[in-house]
DNA sequence: GTCTATAACACGATAGAC
DNA sequence: GTCTATCGTGTTATAGAC
């Protein structure tokens, strides 16, 4: 991780859609997401994205600024899905079932990873590179994309399941954020899963990965509260 | 992370309990928890332990094989704990219960990263920088370290739950260790879930952390399997 | 606007004196 | 055995030519 100009850099540009600053953000959040931010360095991302070095500090300004802006651009995405997902079970009408809220969190985040297209296909890995990483400004740009989605999320559980208290939901919130992260990581380190348990538990199907997903987690959502 | 000599390397000392290699073992361990692999380099961590950075080289070889051995000193103790508490289990007689497989996975790591003094005390950060840094040489020493200990735990699992095949205990493992490590991530992250439940949930309490992962994963495991 | 060339510095690793 | 001094490489960021 760079030293680098903390604050202010050059005057940044604009952004396109197409041009070679998108070319950078691609490559950069495609690297990333393999090798982790420190791993990659700008000199590598600019040859993937057949750019020159200088470029990047042109549009990016520092490689910090690339960092966050990789983070946005693949978690922005799937809160968006997760949010229209909840939006979409309050304006059914119907009474909001938690094993439904579950779903709104889980599904479009598999799908993401696993076979998705966009950039938030890279979400998982993305996630854990922020949780790893343990500097100021990360936090403070997964806590701007994230904070919302989770207190609309623990709304609705608590709609969902009256009798809990909020406490209670966000920890159980925060556990499905985590064994979600994590199984979506098994592709990544090598489909580990299948292996130890001999092909039983296979990562590489959403359908899979989602029902067992659903139903522990909607399963643990109605524990018993504490005392 | 460096080129590195892959093999072989100089030829490594046997390592004392008390001299400059445990110190330099320790002072690495506590860096890299608390910024990670890439970030830490070899001088900060002889800065750290009061040795020359030679010393690194002479005592541990290539970096890799420091962070190998970081790995393997903060992994190792708390498995041996977590199948010390199934033993104990076992060899009471009584039936097993699940929700007390589920203690055992979880209560010893809590106890150690929440308040702990050894080394283990650096677990979830230590793991999540193995999952977040993508080298083989990852994988292997976790896999070296951990496969047994989730095999012995999910035939607990079925030895509990018979009614459930292997394939679902493994899935819901792994579901347990996202959740563990994740929530045990937040007092490295400012304490995000008490700022965000408003002091609802707090991660600084181990009993309280206990209470919530043991309900909501004894919960889950008892979900209805797949069709 | 884009790129080449390079400045300025940090990195891991090691040779060789003590 | 331990340390100092340094090598060779790779890093970010930028000045300045086109």
């Amino acid at each position: 991780m760079p030293k680098s100009s903390v604050l202010s850099g050059p005057p940044l540009r604009e952004r396109s859609e197409t041009g070679t600053d998108a070319r950078i953000l691609e490559s950069a959040i495609t690297l990333f997401a393999q090798r982790g931010f420190s791993e990659v360095t700008v000199r590598d991302i600019a040859e993937h994205a057949a750019a020159n070095p200088a470029s990047i500090s042109y549009y990016f300004g520092a490689k910090e600024s690339l960092i966050k802006q990789a983070i946005r651009t693949v978690v922005a995405p799937l809160n968006e899905q997760r949010l229209a997902a909840l939006d979409a079970l309050e304006a059914s009408g119907a009474p909001l079932r938690h094993e439904d809220v579950v779903r709104a969190m889980v599904e479009p985040t598999v799908r993401a990873c696993l076979g998705g297209v966009g950039p938030e296909r890279h979400y998982a890995r993305v996630l854990v590179l922020t949780f790893a990483l343990r500097q100021p400004f990360v936090d403070e740009v997964m806590s701007e994309q994230t904070d919302r989605v989770a207190a609309r999320f623990v709304d609705a559980l608590v709609a969902a399941l009256p009798d809990f208290d909020r406490a209670t939901m966000y920890w159980r919130f925060d556990f499905m954020v985590g064994a979600l992260i994590h199984i979506l990581l098994d592709p990544s380190r090598g489909y580990r899963l299948r292996r130890v348990s001999e092909g039983g538990a296979d990562t590489s199907d959403p359908a899979a990965v989602i029902d067992a997903l659903v139903r522990f987690l909607s399963a643990g959502m109605l524990a018993p509260p504490g005392p």
